[in-house]
RNA sequence: GGCCCCGUCGUCUAACGGUUAGGACGCCAGAUUUUCAAUCUGGUAACGCGGGUUCGAUUCCCGCCGGGGCUGCCA
């Protein structure tokens, strides 16, 4: 199947975009189809500079990549595909035509009514508590009159005349059987003054052009639909699938907006989510697999998706739940590669774990703990640098370790594991010694591996007394025992 | 106002006439544990209301209520 992402380049790429554009994407996939990628910039005054490249490159992040259309090639914008242009301001001659020849079948009017008149019509309609609705004024100017205003070059635009008599109906991919009345339906403007069409207008020529076979868009186009099937007859042509997705909902019930959330698929990629866990994440608001499995690759999605599954009302876009996938997903990854991603950041922070032959081992310490990459470099410190270790910290009164009692447990600490040769140095052999000393010492758990964690990593939390001390090494364990007695002292 | 869509735990959802209404996140408790996480176990919590249809409705029908979308020469 021929599928499509038709994103307006307004902006940053939505949530909720990139939701559509991911259903898209696995229905292509799923049916070995294309996914093409097309720009919808028929509104010269919303079109922002940038836009674009910005939507490619989220898009390009979350490994939606199209396979025809618009898309990046070697970090610069291309067009690829035997049905292009894909970009809609690139294609108004073609708009043009189609307009002309509606408007030759009498299937279209033109309209030279003014923005003026037009407000006032609708202010006047509200007051009146009727629907706001064009009055075809313009459908019935004398034919003479029009032809002399058309040749006069007066600003005009195209209205589609809808047969009020209908009854438009279809099959809906989400939602089931869907009907409307023609006379509630408006004459739509398909070719704005400024010569470029109107979505409407556009999505019908490129969607049958372009060969789409399925149109997955969000609910608000539900009902506009009518309008575009009655174009798809008009023109003679089959019209694609549609398949209405349901919203994104704000905690109060309204549309996902900018003002209650982070609707930019950018703000999540900044926080460092994983394109894993995001699109994990969107793929299971408003579609499940019908199993209990809740982590899903894209590939995996690719296999189990279909739209019979998807829900029909709104979904909350509650993120409490992409932390906790997010969180699963770094779980996920192979230590080698966690090892990789994060080296970067903790470089950054501490030269020294560049050169660090040990860096693997030491991340995956911590692997099972994080949520972000970015909390990395915090814990890992300790490896890099002295720790600030203080009396108030080894000295802890929920583990029973007085500063009275720290000298000894210290002492007795560095006297056994001097022992520990070098090539012995684990966690296993480490743990042995430590036991058999606090036994000696008669002393519990807490009283001798909070002193020894504490003096190792100078952190009220970190991982275990035991894995740090094999991580560190004897050197540099023993080195910050010797410190530890000094301030314990 | 009109047209259209929707309505199961706080949230995402399962159920397609008969279930103790299931799962996940969150929350709470417990286990583990030197700490914080992670992990494991358990618990809390829902069919919007009223009529039908039926032996039996969360499920089918109608009405109401509630929510949402659209109602632009924006998409």
């Amino acid at each position: 199947m021929r599928t499509r992402f038709a994103p307006s380049p307004t902006g940053f790429l939505h949530v909720g975009g990139l939701r559509t554009a991911l259903y898209a994407y696995l229905i292509a996939k799923q049916t070995k189809g294309k996914f093409l990628l097309r720009i919808e910039d028929t509104d010269q005054e919303r079109s922002v500079p940038g836009a674009v490249e910005n939507i490619l490159s989220t898009l390009h992040w979350a490994g939606l990549h199209p396979d025809e259309g618009v898309m990046m090639r070697k970090g610069i914008m291309a067009q690829e595909g035997t049905k292009g242009p894909y970009i809609q301001s690139e294609r108004t001659e073609i708009y043009k035509k189609y307009a002309d020849e509606l408007l030759a079948k009498g299937l279209a009017y033109p309209c030279f009514c003014t923005p003026e008149r037009l407000t006032k019509m609708r202010d006047d309609q509200s007051a009146r508590k009727q629907a706001p609705m064009y009055d075809r004024h313009c459908l019935s100017l004398p034919k003479k009159e029009i032809e002399q205003r058309l040749a006069k070059g007066d600003p005009h635009v195209l209205r589609l005349h809808v047969p009020h008599e209908r009854t438009i109906t279809y099959e809906d991919e989400i939602r089931g059987a869907m009907s409307f009345q023609g006379h509630t339906i408006d004459d739509q403007v398909l070719l704005k003054s400024d010569g470029f069409p109107t979505y409407h207008l556009a999505h019908v020529v490129d969607d049958h052009l372009m060969e789409i076979d399925l149109v997955i868009r969000g609910e608000e186009w539900l009902s506009s639909t009518p309008k575009h099937l009655l174009l798809f007859e008009l023109f003679g042509w089959t019209p694609p699938k549609y398949a209405h997705v349901p919203l994104l909902l704000n905690k109060d019930r309204t549309k996902l907006s900018k003002r209650q959330s982070a609707v930019a698929a950018e703000d999540y990629i900044k926080e460092g989510y994983l394109p894993e866990a995001l699109l994990n994440f969107l793929a299971l608001l408003g579609w499940n697999p019908g199993s209990e499995q809740e982590m899903f690759s894209l590939p995996e999605l690719a296999e189990a998706f279909s739209l019979e599954r998807v829900q029909k009302a709104g979904a909350i876009f509650d993120t409490e739940k992409l932390l906790w996938l997010q969180g699963q997903w770094i779980r996920r990854l192979s230590p080698q590669d966690f090892a990789e991603r994060i080296r970067p950041m903790v470089v950054a922070r501490f030269p020294d774990a560049d050169q660090d032959p040990h860096f693997p081992e030491r991340a995956a310490l911590i692997q099972g703990r994080v949520t972000f990459f970015r909390e990395t470099p915090e814990m890992l410190g300790f490896f890099y640098e002295e720790p600030k270790v203080t009396m108030g910290l080894l000295a802890n009164p929920k583990q029973k370790v007085t500063p009275e009692l720290l000298p000894k447990v210290l002492k007795a600490l560095a006297k056994t594991l001097d022992l520990l040769p070098d090539n012995k140095w684990t966690i296993d052999t480490l743990k042995e010694a430590v036991q058999k000393t606090m036994k000696k010492e008669e002393l519990g758990q807490g009283q001798i591996l909070w002193p020894l964690r504490a003096a190792l990593t100078g952190l009220p939390f970190s991982p275990g007394a035991y894995e740090v001390a094999a991580a560190l090494g004897k050197t540099a364990t023993m080195a910050r025992l010797v410190s530890a007695q000094k301030i314990a002292a």
